[in-house]
RNA sequence: GCCGGCUUAGCUCAAUUGGCAGAGCAACUGACUUGUAAUCAGUAGGUUGUAGGUUCAAGUCCUAUAGCCGGCUCCA
């Protein structure tokens, strides 16, 4: 008797051996028909493992992680089947699934193009139609390596000769097709309904640039067409809420051929820039810190200080002044220490926060920038936290806190990632375990779930990272805390502890933004560019109906002003509707609407972005709204 | 930096097989005095990213180069 226990609690018996598709199949047909995987005792196979011992059992579909997982990972195969066919010389590399897709890596000797996509994804529903059952097998490594030789499949020999010792080598079979593979897959390549290849790019062999560039063909598929048809809108909706598209559209900002990755802030867009520094200076005030200003261009003695030489070096601008080698800071760090030298400081002191709007530089290779998101010039909402051991965690807390606190605000979700030491680093072990604890610690404190990034720290700490979206679902990283025992130490700088003696303090490296240029671009894609009227560059347009309001529109202008409302009224000689319609374009929150009955009653008419026409209101009533509205920083998107 | 694609008016895009560079919007001028997402008419706007080459003839073909886009890599 075998007991299988089901995710809702239900045990079923079985008398022999069971295969999972056949207890998914007991449940109900529906289940059976929408199953793609199964999770057996917390493991992912496929639905044609055999259950043989008590046993708990998880179907899933496609609307489990994992199912989706095994749907898209068997359409990678169904490419690389697909490709196989139409192109036999070519060689495989990898095929896994990913968020939202899948690709698949291949090596050949001509460049696939989009024309060529469209014939793969042809042979690919034949593939479909077909209706393969996918096979899965074992070989011992020996046997393994020969296979792939048979079939010349070089990329495999070697990804099989590296996998440990103890590894079952599996194979997945569909019709003709044979692919080394961990798997699990889907019961057979019919289930893969509603596929589209999306793009082809190059790859670097297992992602170092000192192997070969490969081909890889991404892709996405779904269980239904409608599903498919559904993302793929997404994807097109995404793309009209770039920032890059309506930074233009709206004229935020502005890179030029004659400085990539340089960019220009607009009048517009200087508006957003400015309200999000005066916030931040706000919060910062409030939150015991200290605002400083370090000069970009500073003698580069102090960069090989610093360690920025010998480890970030690459990515920094030089200059020469009078003869002397100086450099264009990529970090704020050195400034804010020479200015922490400047005094002396007293335990009582700490921890001393500093913060600094901070404008740096730093060398990015030309096919890495990407609008304001990844730039050569940005302005970090730095801070340095200088304190001592025993305030660490309190601080790491406070700083984490203060982040939520932000990206809340403005309605993100975002993930935390922790990254440890990379190879390329300073400092003792010792120093670096101390540190990665206290970050571990913090986080835990607060509460917060964290991935960890082995390897992936800055070089002279540990770091605690935080991701926000992109609107096609990128993940960039804005908001770092960087923990450091190292610049003290190479600055020697200190402070008098209660014993009167020397002792040397602590570091920590933060941004909230994280760059401004990158969070303004995170923002314009949030909102699709409708801010909330605290950020909005213009916050009121006042439209009059004929040119026989203007008057009455331009004392409500100044009155407006008066109150520290951006306003602007379009008195051109144009019909109101297409007056309205500019101003939505532009996302202004609100508009008024000013005509002879306007005039005559001396209120007005508002219409917002968001609702639509509101009537009739006094100005004092709309002042009072629109003054709330943008204290309490209301995201009324 | 690497692989592939793209680059035509301020913006969005046209231009058969190489055969006179064009439209809409924006701008400017004029008329219209207008009520909640586009009034009409006219004017101007270009060394087709840049530099070479092939050709009787190049936006179109070839070479180089810059920038952009999608990735790889890298990172705020």
């Amino acid at each position: 008797m075998i007991k299988i226990s089901l995710k809702d609690g239900k045990v079923l018996e079985f008398n022999e051996a069971v295969k999972a598709e056949d207890v998914a199949k007991s449940i109900g047909m529906g289940l059976y028909k929408a199953a793609l995987a199964a999770k057996i005792n917390g493991e992912v196979c496929d639905l044609s493992t055999v259950i043989d011992k008590d046993s708990s059992l998880e179907i899933l579909t496609f609307e489990d992680k994992d199912g989706k997982w095994a749907l898209r990972h068997t359409a990678s195969h169904i490419l690389a089947q697909a490709v196989k066919r139409l192109y036999p010389g070519v060689k495989l590399a990898i095929g896994p699934a990913i968020d939202n897709g899948f690709y698949y890596d291949f090596d050949a000797d001509f460049a696939i193009t989009p024309e060529m996509l469209e014939k793969i994804e042809k042979e690919m529903e034949n593939i479909v139609k077909e209706d393969y059952v996918l096979e899965r097998f074992v070989l011992d490594r020996e046997e393994a390596i020969k296979l792939m030789s048979e079939k010349a499949e070089t990329y495999k020999i070697e990804l099989i000769e590296e996998l440990p010792a103890n590894e079952t080598i599996s194979f997945y079979k569909q019709g003709e097709f044979v692919d080394l593979c961990a798997g699990p897959h889907v019961p057979s390549t019919g289930k893969v309904k509603a596929f589209k290849l999306l793009s082809v790019a190059g790859a670097y062999w297992r992602g170092n640039e000192n192997n070969k560039m490969l081909q890889r063909i991404y892709g996405t598929a779904f269980t239904k067409k409608s599903e498919l048809d559904e993302y793929l809108n997404m994807l097109e909706e995404a793309k009209k809420r770039d920032h890059r598209k309506l930074g233009k559209e709206l004229d935020l900002f502005t890179i030029v051929e004659e400085g990539p990755g340089f960019p220009f802030f607009l009048p517009k867009g200087m508006v957003v820039r400015n309200q999000l520094e005066d916030f931040w200076r706000e919060i910062h005030r409030k939150n015991g810190y200290k605002e400083i200003k370090t000069p970009i261009i500073l003698n580069e003695a102090l960069w090989h200080q610093s360690g920025h030489w010998d480890h970030y070096k690459e990515n920094m601008y030089f200059t020469k002044i009078d003869g002397e080698d100086y450099a264009i800071k990529p970090m704020n760090c050195p400034g804010g220490i020479l200015a922490y030298k400047n005094q002396m400081h007293s335990y009582r002191e700490l921890p001393l926060r500093m913060g600094e709007l901070g404008l740096v530089h730093r060398h990015e290779i030309s096919g890495a920038l990407h609008g304001l998101m990844r730039v050569r010039c940005f302005t970090q909402d730095d801070a340095h936290i200088f304190m001592m051991p025993s305030q660490i965690k309190q601080e790491v807390l406070g700083v984490i806190k203060l982040i939520d606190y932000v990206y809340k605000l403005f309605g993100f979700e975002y993930h935390v990632e922790l990254s440890t030491r990379p190879e390329k680093s300073m400092g003792s072990d010792e120093a670096w375990e101390h540190a990665t604890n206290s970050l571990i610690e913090a986080l835990n404190a607060a509460g917060m779930d964290y991935k960890v990034n082995e390897g992936d720290g800055a070089f002279y700490g540990p770091k605690i990272d935080f991701h926000l979206k992109d609107c096609i679902g990128r993940t960039w990283q804005c908001g770092t805390i960087q923990l450091d025992f190292q610049m003290p130490e190479r600055f020697d700088i200190h402070y008098i502890g209660e014993d009167g003696e020397k002792h040397r303090p602590v570091m920590i490296h933060r941004v909230i933004f994280g760059s401004i240029e990158r969070f303004i671009g995170i923002l314009t894609e949030h909102y699709a560019a409708a801010f909330p009227t605290w950020l909005a560059p213009v916050q009121v347009k006042i439209l009059p109906v004929t040119d026989r309001a203007n008057e009455y529109a331009k004392s409500l202008e100044n009155q407006l002003k008066d109150m520290n409302i951006r306003v602007e009224t379009d008195l051109r000689n144009e019909k109101i509707g297409y007056k309205i319609r500019e101003a939505q374009l532009q996302k202004v929150p609100y508009m008024i609407i000013l005509g002879d009955k306007e005039v005559e009653a001396g209120n007005i008419s508002v219409r917002s972005r968001k609702d639509g026409d509101l009537g009739s209101l006094e100005l004092k009533d709309f002042i009072s709204k629109i003054k709330e509205e943008i204290e309490k920083k209301i995201s009324n998107i």
